[in-house]
DNA sequence: GCGAACGTTCTAAATATTCTGAACGCACGA
DNA sequence: TCGTGCGTTCAGAATATTTAGAACGTTCGC
């Protein structure tokens, strides 16, 4: 039995699994996440497919997702011939993962071919302005995101300030 | 005529209409606005339609969610019937509307949940601290993304400053 | 070696998304 | 008032994504 209920697993199941799509990753693959997030104890393949009334074979996939991201880990249980699956503990580091994954098959092709545009000639007057505008700001995205993933802790520091700074701190609607 | 080189702005177009999908809108809004973006002059609809070999309807209705976004504005050239469009001239302004529309529709309710999730009883040991970890993510996004929104200027300038720290900056493997 | 339990892979079905093109309504000039 | 040019809307076609479930291979206990 989890030590959480079920109900309140259930609810964070599926609040994860509809955020899925923010970050480009499909509902099944959140929605196994986040049961592994929520459950104390390692979970064999057929009770998460079980309770969350997908089929074995898409939970199969899920789960080897999952590990490809490194944000889900197998462990064995002795005398129990079945996989056992858990949540890698570092939650910030789940994220870190994705998030390279993304910016590589996503982000990185398309400021490369900006700043070919850029150094191209051709571009000329307002048009150049605003493209070289672009470079910019992808560039420095860029570069915030590079330094999240090699240095987490601190960039997570970083982030804390300027989210905490008084100017414009705005309280979450909430409660 | 453009000011840029009809190919130069081709090329444009297909990277920013794959990149569209990072920021979750669709291939064709992201084409026009990369046309528009790309051009110097006002372009009719149909103008837009027939470079981008898409339908008028879908022209239409693209254009219709980039003025949504505050990205893309109509303008009147005299003697001439047609609704012409430009693109708004600042570039960071187009960012953050959408990722401000985006944070609404997707990252605020689901915040939501998982900050009732952790108040709710029910969670505890290592769970609870898991749960509490990823609310206490979440929440420093929504803080970046707040201040992004309503200090453009100087958030940038600290976003800068992120990036350009001299550990951890990873050159760019381009070129 | 045989059969049962288990996980993975793959095909085809289900579903969701995107796009086209026809129908429509409006505004304008004749 | 009629006809033309224009933009929008919408139903359904085209396409992409996601999922179920059957088929298969492997391992283990007997």
């Amino acid at each position: 039995m989890p030590a959480t209920t079920p109900e309140t697993v259930q609810r964070f199941v599926e609040a994860w699994g509809a955020m899925g799509s923010l970050w480009g990753i499909n509902r099944s693959v959140a929605r196994v996440h986040a049961l592994l997030m929520a459950t104390e104890e390692a979970l064999a393949l057929e009770e998460i497919a079980e309770r969350l009334q997908i089929s074995k074979g898409n939970a199969s996939m899920s789960l080897r997702e999952l590990r490809t991201f490194g944000v889900v880990r197998q462990v064995e249980v002795p005398g129990d011939r079945r996989d056992f699956y858990v949540t890698e503990p570092d939650v910030w580091l789940m994220f870190f993962r994705i998030l390279k994954e993304r910016k590589r098959r996503e982000f990185d092709p398309a400021l490369e071919a900006i700043h070919a545009l850029v150094d191209a000639p051709g571009a000329t007057g307002a048009v150049r302005g605003r493209l070289e505008q672009m470079a910019d700001l992808l560039t420095t995205i860029e570069g915030v995101v590079n330094r999240f993933l090699q240095d987490p802790q601190s960039s997570r520091s970083a982030l804390a300030f300027i989210a905490g700074m008084p100017f414009g701190r705005k309280q979450n609607g909430k409660g």
